[in-house]
RNA sequence: GCCCGGGUGGUGUAGCCAGGCUAGCAUAGGAGCCUGUCGAGCUCCAGACCCGGGUUCAAAUCCCGGCCCGGGCGCCA
């Protein structure tokens, strides 16, 4: 078996208790002079932390120690890296190191199994959610994350040099998703990546993230995306229960099932809402980072509920191709959870004519969106869908300081490397 | 982008406001002791004030500039 050194102990000279980290198990090594040859004294003389070794040797007879999953009395040992005695870090925590010397030094500390734990709960995260969507006849799809023609809204993006021409990151998978409905799959998710050039300095925002994007064709209204999504949702924590309750246990972390349906605010009860909290927001206009832990309050006290929708939102602060509701309202729905924003989605304007209308209302050029709007020409079902971002839900499932805890290399506006 | 805060051994911190003895502690590292440890214990050793300028008899400490980092807001997932 093979491991990191996280400890060596010698008790007088004649025991020594080598203590292996894999990435499932504590093993400890016991050597008693006497009984093990003496060569394996010699080889694990001056071991530092870190040290990656191979072991052969079987299961001791009884084992003594508490504290480890397994206890091997060694025949051989081989060091094959021995590490340098200055670490970057500490990956046994005796000291804990600041978020920017672990990042900067993330090898080291992905080996921490707190660390590795939240890896192994994303990984189960996902596979229940798209596991649901598969059941329920979604289909996988990848949609590109180079795109040639003008962004959704200007917001900031990724400029590429497309050989000798511009072309952008994607912000999200937006678009080629509803091209993807246009191209007659009914319902589709795509699970990747999305960038965005915002230099935003705070805990919930990185530059790359991943995202579980789903559309679909033939809804009644926006309400059967929110039907399909805290399915989703709850199918995903399910799984995280069934399969990493030891992670869980080792954060810290005490999850639920959440109960469905999740309660729903609208606008412009939300304004509402907020009065009574003493928040005043202008009729017509979206809310602000503050609400979204008023609305919080208020849900959990209501409905008990970490999870809730808000639908309705202002026209104006959505992009074009959202569908309207009664004015000054859209079918746009975003999903919060703890008070963070985890998706938008909603309804989408599938009409040629009210699409290319809406263009000109946010104040953008036809030819500019022509590209995408010109397949609405051509047959458009009524569709709608939304977008999870996969390591906010992470972050506020385990209840993570940082969104970058959440993500394996993390990148922000300081930091591309390592 | 706007605003606020911070940079002390490898790591994490005390000291800074009220400038002044060999910059304290923990952990990791080196040397040694201890026959089963339980993030073991004990003794000793080595290791640091982000950079530049200024004020002062004297600067980690006060002032200015720079670099780097963190956070809040905005915007969003």
């Amino acid at each position: 078996m093979g491991g990191w050194v996280s400890e060596v102990r010698d008790v007088g000279r004649h025991l020594r208790f080598i203590v292996l980290r894999t990435w499932d198990k504590k093993i400890q090594l016991t050597l008693k002079r006497g009984v093990a040859p003496d060569e394996l004294f010699d080889v694990t003389d001056n071991l530092t932390q870190e040290t990656v070794l191979v072991a052969y040797g079987e299961p001791a007879p009884e084992k003594k120690a508490r504290a480890v999953d397994l206890e091997i009395i060694p025949e051989r040992i081989e060091v094959v890296s021995r590490a340098e005695p200055k670490l970057p870090l500490d990956p046994n925590w005796k000291v804990p190191a600041l978020l920017p010397t672990r990042l900067d030094n993330r090898p080291l500390d992905l080996r921490r199994p707190e660390v590795q734990a939240i890896f192994k709960i994303t990984a189960s995260l996902i596979r229940g959610m798209i596991d649901w969507l598969d059941e329920h006849g979604f289909l996988m799809v990848f949609t590109p994350a180079i795109i040639g023609g003008a962004s959704e809204s200007g917001a900031e993006v990724f400029r590429v040099d497309y050989f000798g021409k511009e072309a952008f990151l994607r912000q999200d998978p937006q678009l080629h998703r509803q091209l993807t409905i246009l191209g007659g799959f009914e319902r589709i998710y795509d699970l990747g990546p999305n960038w965005r050039a915002e230099p935003s300095h705070t805990t919930r925002h990185i530059t790359e993230f991943r995202s579980l994007a789903v559309e679909m064709a033939f809804i009644s209204d926006e309400t059967d995306v929110m039907r399909v999504e805290e399915q989703v949702v709850v199918s995903g924590i399910k799984r995280v229960l069934e399969e990493r309750s030891r992670d869980l246990e080792l954060l810290g972390v005490e999850l639920e099932v959440p109960q469905t349906p999740f309660p729903e605010l609208r606008f412009p009860q939300i304004y509402d809402i907020l009065a009574e909290f003493g928040k005043e927001i202008p009729y017509g206009s979206d809310y602000d980072t503050e609400s979204e832990g008023l609305l919080w309050r208020y849900v959990r006290e209501k409905y008990g509920s970490d999870f809730f929708f808000v639908n309705r939102f202002p026209f104006e602060a959505k992009p074009f191709y959202v569908m309207k509701a009664e004015p000054p309202w859209a079918r746009s729905v975003d999903l919060l959870y703890k008070g963070l924003e985890l998706s938008s989605g909603g309804q989408r304007e599938h009409r040629y004519e009210v699409l290319l209308e809406q263009i000109r209302e946010k104040g953008l050029k036809e030819e500019s969106m022509e590209w995408f709007t010109k397949f609405f020409r051509y047959g458009a079902p009524p569709h709608g869908g939304f977008a999870i971002g996969i390591e906010r839900l992470v972050k506020q499932m385990l209840d993570l300081k940082n969104i970058r805890e959440a993500s394996l290399f993390p990148r922000d506006p300081e930091r591309v490397l390592p």
